[in-house]
DNA sequence: GTATTATGAATGAACG
DNA sequence: CGTTCATTCATAATAC
């Protein structure tokens, strides 16, 4: 079952300085959908977090836990060996953090701020110094990895002006390399907004500005009742 | 009930050869990141789901098989392809001339090699430097890996551990190391399955429609494995 | 269609 | 710090 307007193929050519840039494009109908498609989603999910917090204020959940109780799957044979995860990977919230103090710029997290981030991130899951170390280190080498790629191979900037600038966690160089990855793991779900809108923008073919697809502080939070 | 926001206009005239069609216009970037986006709602909307089932039946959850069933309303429909590719393929061409370069065993892929090579094999098909970079990093690591496999299968009799292996280089005792969250707060709370409850309507009141604009097997498949 | 495998990409940690 | 390694995840390709 598909939407009236047709057109299998929705690419179209647009010319930049380099040559031609290709973009994605949606009707209004399309547009619309997807809108109300999130903002339903939103809607749930706050409601069944609410439903949640109703249910837990008499009943502790401490013993939920997804266990590898289930064993591993893949040593069955082997037996006996428990495979434990050996490397940390952050909780979003933890990530979220991070992010947020690596954009305030304040480049180099002395020791004593280490310590502290620790402090704090500890609280939402397991961390160590060394892991919020190594973290900064990453993230900063990746970042300025990605912008010398950025600036080598693409000397026009057509997109940009975007509300980002000295980090650009998200700025894509190649048109065709577009993975960027920053998928959420299920395990590593939870219930905080996925952080939905602010950095959405739509290119403006013809004014070469960006604007927001949706409204910022309304736009999909619905967050009254279904 | 419907969110509430209004959106401004935010046309484009678009020429098209029959004549003015309104679109909306994204770039593969923005796309994969609304795509994103909706996933993670979609994930965090079956664990909300999942847990409030948890709660409400008062079940063990040691017991709680996870069923492969799919029912979601916002993902089942048919779409059409908006968004292409996800992740570089080589071509059967490509492959050859990387495997050629391989096996002449200059196992280091210096920065300007790396240009080099790519300059070449863009010849042959779209291709970028990080695709590259990528490659030879995988083909040596797993390279190594069989290596190191094949011969410890010679001592035989113990079953095959798969990932464990003589590698003391790395082992560094690590004494903060390690990841599940011990004490699940409510807002870390995570969960497994990605059972969705079947009697979820999540778009009735909204539309009579449940469309979605994205293919439903590219990417908004909210549940990590099948 | 569904399950399995191969492999491109992301990333925490280690090295120099 | 920049680079590299090791591990993991998601998905294209393929088998069933």
């Amino acid at each position: 079952e598909k939407p009236q307007q047709e057109e299998p193929e929705r690419r179209e050519a647009q010319q930049n300085g380099n040559g031609v840039l290709y973009v994605k494009v949606m009707t209004d109908e399309q547009l619309e959908t997807l809108r109300k498609q999130i903002a339903v989603y939103a809607t749930i999910c706050e409601q069944l977090v609410e439903m949640h917090k109703n249910l837990t204020t008499q009943q502790d959940l401490a013993g939920v836990r997804l266990g590898n109780l289930y064993c591993d799957p893949l040593m069955t044979s082997a037996g006996h060996k428990i495979s434990a995860r050996q490397r940390w990977t952050p909780t979003p919230l933890q990530l979220q953090i991070l992010e947020r103090i690596f954009d305030q710029g304040n480049g180099t997290p002395s020791k004593q701020k280490i310590k502290d981030i620790t402090t704090e991130l500890s609280q939402h899951g397991q961390i160590s110094e060394t892991n919020v170390y190594n973290w900064f280190q990453n993230r900063r080498a990746r970042s300025k990895r990605k912008q010398l790629n950025a600036t080598s191979n693409n000397a026009e900037s057509e997109v940009e002006t975007e509300v980002e600038s000295p980090k650009d966690k998200k700025t894509k160089p190649e048109e065709f390399q577009s993975q960027e990855n920053s998928t959420p793991r299920s395990e590593e779900m939870c219930f905080h907004s996925p952080d939905l809108s602010p950095d959405l923008h739509f290119l403006d073919q013809h004014t070469n500005k960006t604007e927001s697809i949706f409204p910022s502080n309304s736009g999909l939070r619905p967050a009254r009742n279904l």
